[in-house]
DNA sequence: TTGAAAGCGATACCAG
DNA sequence: CTGGTATCGCTTTCAA
């Protein structure tokens, strides 16, 4: 409720001063600068955003993204998120540069995260990239604020992670596999590039949970489909023809329609993650049983949200992990 | 990008003009008035928040909360969030005033909603309430601008409603019980207040999906529990001596601990509405084998913030479903 | 009907 | 080291 300028008059000296003390920028003789912090928490000084925002409008900041969204649809509206984030306070002054690359190829994103920080000069970074040592290093090397996105990397001065737990979200797809019947199961494992530390966090979580909870099935074993339909639907179609004792199968990634066709008349239950278009249709078909989602608006919003506090407040953001969000045919949207 | 200041001068006209001109108020002759629309939409003027958050402080604003929690922990942390939102943007000069009451009572809900207006003076209302219609007819007289929380009214004004679809959340949980294996289940319904609009939709959502999807099991009976827990306990020993074909129990709202009590030693598949911490210990007990949760936290933080943002925009809000979260003992939280 | 100016809270810069 | 002042965008009030 008390503001600067009323603290300013209270002590007796200038706004400026007040200023200084609270930033703790420019030099104060100790006396003036104790007693200002002594008023200052006795008044519960609380700075008005509004104003902060309006003066921030003098000094434009950009905000840099890194989303490897190209060909991969489930990052449409992690990007729309980050869209939204970005409208909705434009007001500060804050924009949001944002380079789509395609998979995770290291080199390929090194070098976009350089061109954000040398040619665009981004005050800040939103990666959802591959936690590399290269890459790490770099970001250690320049000293901007980073926000991990989607998929953590190991950097130890970064703000802080936005996205899913992974390794939960395995946890999980291995209790609804309980919950539905696990006996008897003979399970296919579609999975996504290494380069992502989530995609092995998944499968760890799905297998270490069936484990603990001793359910009767087994994996029939673990594949890699780059993301790619016509891989996926390849490895399936050969696996079923080996081995006939398949009856599930569990999507980790992109590639959905195409595993799906690769099933083709067979009778397997098939669970999968994440709800783009492909995949709510293949729910709503009755293809695809079920699919854990996990909020990517919200991963893109908050994240630029929490950067834009940073500028404003200075206070350090917390990690946000998002909720899995089981969808079925009765609670998919269109 | 373009400001009121910057319109001023292009047109050259006073900042008192064009902002007349944007906000109806006082004369302008029609010519001007014509001139400085366009080129606003020309230039595309989009208020900047943070000044009108700043002029906005000189007249605070009062938002008034009705919300039935006593004695019902799940809306601990609806209002949380009512809280954080309002601590959020405090600085725009909103205060809350909640009040908070015990079940659904038309008389005190509405003598309640007279309090608010007419001796704390609110600007504004956020009502988790009955459809009554004496309720409603005193709204409409006021003519403060209301968002429903949580459970919906027929108010024909209301600024919009936040909160979850009933009807889906039944609809889902049948569409988990067939995930389960709804074959041979005989139900017994736990359900709360009538006066609640939602607990009939979530049942009638629930058979509904029972009956399209024609799965094969039966409702032994529905019973009120009225929210509490020893009602709830006695009904269900009761039904469970009666009849002994009960396998299965569906507990719409409160009343959690005392029905599961009420099973004892009986084997039933149990399932239920929220997480409140009851609930979640009951879920890791194994007891309760899956919960729909409705966000909220989430509910609360939006209803405020949308309520603000009127005040700030005066941009109507647009209605807010709630996610319908399942959880098992893999996803629930300590 | 229109213009001019003060004020909201915080920041940055210049002058002393 | 400190004070004074202009500025950000918008609203409101007072004068003309």
């Amino acid at each position: 409720m008390v503001t600067i300028k009323e603290l300013a008059q209270i002590l007796g000296v200038s706004r400026g001063t007040v200023d200084r003390v609270l930033h703790n920028r420019g030099k104060v003789s100790p006396e003036i600068k104790e007693q200002v912090l002594a008023k200052a928490k006795e008044l519960n000084y609380q700075p008005n955003k509004a104003g902060i925002m309006l003066s921030l409008r003098k000094q434009p900041k950009k905000i840099g993204a890194l989303v490897p969204s190209i060909g991969n649809p489930f990052f449409e509206s992690l990007i729309t998120g980050m869209m939204k984030a970005t409208d909705e306070y434009s007001d500060l002054g804050f924009s949001l540069s944002l380079k789509e690359v395609k998979g995770f190829d290291r080199i390929e994103h090194l070098a976009t995260i350089k061109n954000l920080v040398e040619m665009e000069h981004c005050d800040a970074l939103l990666l959802a990239t591959i936690d590399d040592e290269t890459i790490i290093d770099y970001l250690q090397s320049t000293r901007l604020p980073v926000i991990a996105v989607n998929s953590d990397i190991a950097l130890s001065r970064k703000l802080c992670y936005v996205g899913p737990d992974y390794y939960a979200k395995g946890a999980l797809h291995a209790g609804l596999l309980d919950l539905t019947g696990a006996e008897g199961r003979r399970i296919l494992i579609l999975k996504g590039s290494e380069a992502m530390r989530g995609h092995s966090d998944i499968i760890r979580g799905f297998k270490e949970t069936i484990d603990r909870k001793k359910l009767k099935c087994t994996i029939a074993g673990i594949y890699d489909t780059y993301d790619d339909n016509e891989t996926a639907e390849r490895i399936v179609r050969d696996k079923l023809a080996q081995d006939s004792t398949i009856n599930t199968m569990f999507i980790t990634t992109a590639g959905v329609r195409g595993a799906v066709e690769g099933a083709g008349e067979h009778k397997l239950l098939i669970f999968s993650s994440d709800d783009i278009q492909e995949t709510k249709d293949l729910i709503k078909e009755g293809k695809i049983r079920w699919t854990i989602c996990q909020e990517p608006f919200r991963q893109g919003f908050e994240a630029v949200r929490r950067m834009q506090s940073w500028f404003i407040d200075g206070t350090e953001p917390e990690s946000l992990f998002t909720q899995h969000v089981i969808k079925l045919v009765e609670n998919i949207e269109t």
